[in-house]
DNA sequence: GTGCTTATTGTAACTTATTACAATAAAAAG
DNA sequence: CTTTTTATTGTAATAAGTTACAATAAGCAC
């Protein structure tokens, strides 16, 4: 287990939560994947070891995740929620044609959100976004 | 039936595409609301005119005008897809405590469209973004 | 109008996601 | 180690979304 994954299991302790079985596992499902994983995809993942391990429970256990800030739900294309572990701040673009995806840094969304928190009051939390487009190779066919 | 309700009939048709009963019925629940409307939402709102209408025309249908250009889809908060008829171009910006939500103009975001071009090369489409903060009456209690 | 072509639909079966509630096991106390 | 507490789990039922395929009706030619 690495070093964040540690710190992550002793703040879900701190914070009076328990440490399962099922719940251990999924993290550890997310931190070897190392990106983004549907809650399908993680079931599978875990049937073959814990096969006792219910689809109920790996849907409350992404959502108990994400509302303690351990991980992150981004809506994929087609509508499903992919989960990920909350590191470091980024974005995604990924290309409409080929579905190639890069990786953009949070700071350069940082000066948009500084204009959004000054034009509207609000003040933004980092959201995690996925932009659409054509990459450098299907851009001529795009146009 | 609004003047640009019949702009997107004459362009399915034009498309050669067919003018269903059920096509038609959708994309005028969508246009009536206004806003973002469920599936789910959709259906009910059918459902008392043309019962015989089912849930698969429902998804099938706003898949077609997705691909069509026609309607957008949204995530909800929940995972969910929200539809709306494609009209101005804006995203949104939601308090994450009292669900208060906000108009965000799209030319607010056309500089960082622009520097994400210039970085990666990419040809970015106009994808419409959910933004999460809290609002001016949220904000002490959120910090 | 009648008949032809085929895009679109409804039905049925299936997958994915959510909810209710009793059974379980993680954590803490004795 | 044993008991107590209750957060968390599995089961069963339900809701939301998708797929396969035969039946239908929209558009077109006559
Ligand atoms: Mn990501
Ligand atoms: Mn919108
Ligand atoms: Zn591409
Ligand atoms: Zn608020």
């Amino acid at each position: 287990m690495t070093c964040s994954a540690t710190h992550v299991t002793e703040q879900i302790r701190a914070r009076g939560f328990r440490l399962t079985q099922p719940r251990m596992a999924i993290l550890n499902v997310l931190y070897e994947a190392g990106g983004h994983l549907t809650p399908t995809e993680i079931f599978e993942h875990l049937h073959p070891k814990l096969p006792h391990v219910s689809e109920p429970t790996i849907y409350r256990n992404l959502d108990f995740l994400r509302l303690n800030g351990f991980v992150r739900a981004t809506p994929t294309g087609n509508g499903r929620l992919e989960y990920e572990i909350v590191g470091h701040p980024h974005h995604h673009l990924r290309c409409q044609d080929c579905g190639t995806e890069i990786e953009i840094e949070h700071s350069l969304l940082q000066p948009l959100y500084e204009r959004l928190e000054q034009s509207t009051g609000y003040r933004l939390t980092e959201t995690h976004h996925t932009f659409l487009g054509y990459c450098p190779r299907c851009k001529p066919k795009g146009e």
